[in-house]
DNA sequence: AACATCCCCAACCGCCTGAAG
DNA sequence: CCTTCAGGCGGTTGGGGATGT
C-alpha cells in the first residue's frame, strides 16, 4: 500500500512544514499514474500513512468548513492530499464519536446479522454501528471470513442464524396474514422442507405447501434480488471470488416452466454424460454411486452459477436435489445485488437445511450438541467452539451433513445439502492441494452469492419471457465455443486422460468460464448478455404464472405476490 | 536470534451515482 | 442530453506487527 513511506512518517512530531516543503515525500507513487481521478495536473499528491501533523490540518479544515468539499482541503490547507484521501482520513479516523478498538461481542453479532441480511453492504452496515467505520467493518468481515474458513466454520453462527430466523418469521407472518409459522420451519435449526426432494417437488403436493411458509423474507431475497450482482458478498472474500466478479451477470432463476428452453437446453445436457462430464459432474457420480439422482457438484451449485456455467439442466428439478441458493439474507429493499440461497433436503434425510457455504463441512446433531457453543462469548470464539464439534461430528459421520441446532444458516438462507451434494463435496475436499479441497463447502455458496438460484426457482417460479431456446443455446454455444476456454467439443469432452484436464477443478462448469481463466468470465458474460437480449445489467423482466411482468421493482415486492403454492 | 509466515488494517483504486453546468 | 465533478462504495493492496519454526 505505501510503496515509498513518506518521510517522518510515524512521526507526531512530523512539522508541517516538512510536509509542505517536500510534498511530494511518496514520489514514486504519486508521481507515476495519475494519483486521482479527479485531479487535474497540479503538484504530486502524497500518498500512504497520514502523519499527525497531516491529520491536525484536515482536523482544523473540518473544523472550519465542515465536511463534504475534501478537494478544497487541499486548496485552503496546502495538504498535499486528494480529497478523496482527506475524506477518507476524516471518515476513517479523524471524525469524531468514531469507537476505536476491537469490536464487541454484540458488535460482531449485528454485524453478522446486518450481514447476513445485507451482504457486503459495509456502508450500509455501518449505519448500524455508531462509530465504526465501514472500512472496519470491512476489514472485519473479511478477517472473519479468512478465519472461518481455515477453521472450516460456518459464517453465520447459529445464534445469529436464529435470531434471523426469527425476524424473518415476524415478516412471515405479515406475509401469511399474520398467521405464525411454525419455528420448526423458520428457525435456524429446524427449516427444512420435509421430504422435500427435487424428485417429489412436483410430485409431491405435500412438499408445496410447505413452500408458502418460507418467510417472506427468504422469498423476497430469493426472488427480489438484482440479476446483476457483482457484490458477491461472501465469496468475494474467497480467491476465487474473480471469476465470480467477471460473472457480473447473473439470472435469479431459470424456470424449466420454459419447457422450449429447457428441452433447448437438454439438448446440450440430454447429451447428458458428455455435458456432465464436461461440467465435471461425471466422477461425482462415480463418488456417490449410490444416489439415484446426479445431484453433482454443480447441481449443489445448482442454481444460478450452475446456469452461468452452461449447466442448464441443473435448474431442472427432476436431476437431484432441488436447491434454492442464496447468499446472504440480504435486505430486499435496498439490496439488489444478492441473493439467497435456498436447498430442498433430501428425502432420506432429516431435511435440516445446511448451506454449504454458512454450514461448515459436516456435523452431527448429536455432536453438536455436545458441542454447545458458549453463547456469552464472542462469536469468533464461539465459531472456534463449533469447529471443533463439527471436525469431530466430521470424523464420527463424514456422511452426514446434517446442519446442527447451530446449522449455521442465516434463517431463510438455509439451505439443504443433499447427500449427492455431499458426496461431491467430500471428493473436493479429498483432493489434496485441490483448490476446493479447502473450500469445497464454499463452492456453492460461491456461485450463488453471484448468481441466482436457478433450480430453487425451479418449475414453474418464473418465465422468462424474452429468452428463447435459440438465445439460450446460442449464449451457451458462444461460451462453449471461445478460444480461450477450448473449443465446445472440448467442454463437452473433456480429454481426461490430458495432464491439465483430469482434475476435477478443471472439470468443474465454473472453471469453465472463471477461476483460472479470467477471459472466460467475460466471454460468458457476453453470452449471458446475449442470452438476457441486452446489457449484462440490462433488465430484464421475469414473468410469473399468469403472464405478471415484474419489472425490477416488482421483483423488490416478490414476497408478497409469491407465492410458492402457485408453482405447482 | 534469525527467518518465515500469518494476520491486521490503513489506505488506495476503480467504479458508480447524482448534482450541476 | 452530455460532460464534468464530487462524493460514496466496495474490493484490493501491502506495510508492519505478531506469531511460529
Amino acid at each position: 500500500m505505501y510503496r515509498v513511506k513518506s518521510e517522518g512518517e510515524g512521526d507526531s512530531e512530523m512539522m508541517l512544514q516538512d510536509q509542505m516543503d517536500s510534498p511530494v515525500a511518496d514520489d514514486v507513487s504519486s508521481g507515476g499514474g495519475s494519483p486521482h481521478p479527479h485531479r487535474g495536473a497540479g503538484p504530486p499528491l502524497k500518498k500512504g500513512p497520514w502523519t499527525s501533523a497531516e491529520d491536525a490540518i484536515l482536523v482544523d479544515y473540518v473544523k472550519k468548513h465542515g465536511e463534504g468539499n475534501w478537494n478544497a482541503v487541499q486548496k485552503n490547507t496546502g495538504l498535499f492530499r486528494c480529497g478523496k484521501s482527506c475524506r477518507l482520513r476524516w471518515a476513517n479516523h479523524l471524525r469524531p464519536n468514531l469507537k476505536k478498538g476491537a469490536f464487541t461481542p454484540e458488535e460482531e453479532r449485528l454485524i453478522i446479522q446486518l450481514h447476513a441480511k445485507m451482504g457486503n453492504k459495509w456502508a450500509r452496515m455501518a449505519a448500524h454501528l455508531p462509530g465504526r467505520t465501514d472500512n472496519e467493518i470491512k476489514n472485519y468481515w473479511n478477517t472473519r471470513i479468512k478465519r472461518c474458513q481455515r477453521a472450516s466454520l460456518p459464517i453465520y453462527p447459529a445464534s445469529v442464524c436464529n435470531q434471523s430466523s426469527n425476524e424473518d418469521q415476524q415478516v412471515s407472518g405479515d406475509f401469511n396474514g399474520g398467521e405464525n409459522i411454525s419455528n420448526d420451519l423458520l428457525s435456524g435449526n429446524s427449516l427444512y422442507l420435509p421430504d422435500f426432494t427435487s424428485d417429489n417437488f412436483i410430485a409431491n403436493p405435500e412438499a408445496l405447501s410447505y413452500a408458502p411458509q418460507l418467510s417472506a423474507v427468504s422469498i423476497s431475497n430469493l426472488l427480489g434480488q438484482s440479476f446483476a450482482s457483482k457484490n458477491c458478498s461472501f465469496m468475494d472474500q474467497v480467491d476465487q471470488a474473480g471469476m465470480l466478479k467477471q460473472s457480473s451477470c447473473v439470472l435469479p432463476a431459470l424456470s424449466d416452466a420454459i419447457d422450449g428452453v429447457l428441452s433447448s437446453v437438454d439438448q446440450f445436457s440430454n447429451e447428458s454424460e458428455k455435458l456432465k462430464q464436461a461440467l465435471g459432474f461425471d466422477y461425482l457420480n462415480e463418488a456417490n454411486a449410490s444416489s439415484k439422482s446426479i445431484a453433482p457438484f454443480g447441481v449443489a451449485l445448482t442454481g444460478s452459477h450452475a446456469f452461468l456455467n452452461g449447466n442448464f439442466s441443473a435448474s431442472r428439478p427432476t436431476n437431484g436435489p432441488l436447491k434454492m441458493e442464496l447468499p446472504s439474507l440480504q435486505d430486499t429493499e435496498s439490496d439488489p445485488n444478492s441473493w439467497l440461497k435456498y436447498t430442498v433436503a433430501p428425502a432420506m434425510q432429516p431435511t435440516e437445511l445446511v448451506d454449504p457455504y454458512l454450514q461448515s463441512p459436516s456435523a452431527t446433531p448429536s455432536v453438536k450438541s455436545e458441542c454447545a457453543s458458549p453463547r456469552n462469548s464472542g462469536l469468533l470464539e464461539e465459531l472456534l467452539h463449533e469447529a471443533q464439534a463439527l471436525r469431530s461430528g466430521k470424523n464420527q459421520q463424514p456422511s452426514v451433513r446434517s446442519s446442527s441446532s447451530s446449522a449455521g444458516t442465516p434463517c431463510e438462507t438455509t439451505t439443504v445439502v443433499s447427500p449427492e451434494f455431499d458426496m461431491g463435496q467430500e471428493y473436493w475436499e479429498e483432493q489434496p492441494g485441490s483448490f476446493l479441497s479447502e473450500y469445497a463447502h464454499f463452492s456453492g455458496n460461491s456461485f450463488t452469492e453471484s448468481t441466482p438460484p436457478v433450480s430453487a426457482a425451479s418449475p414453474d417460479f418464473f418465465q422468462f419471457s424474452k429468452i428463447s431456446p435459440a438465445q439460450l443455446l446460442e449464449a451457451y454455444s458462444f461460451a462453449a465455443q471461445s478460444p480461450s476456454m477450448g473449443s465446445g467439443e472440448q467442454a463437452l469432452e473433456p480429454k481426461h486422460e490430458s495432464a491439465a484436464s483430469p482434475h476435477p477443478e478443471n472439470l468443474r462448469p465454473d472453471a469453465l468460464f472463471s477461476g483460472n481463466n479470467t477471459a472466460d468470465a467475460s466471454i460468458f458474460n457476453n453470452a449471458i448478455a446475449m442470452l438476457l437480449g441486452n446489457g449484462i445489467n440490462a433488465e430484464y423482466k421475469p414473468v410469473l404464472g399468469d403472464g405478471i411482468v415484474l419489472d425490477s421493482s416488482s421483483w423488490n415486492n416478490m414476497p408478497h405476490a409469491f407465492q410458492m403454492a402457485e408453482f405447482k
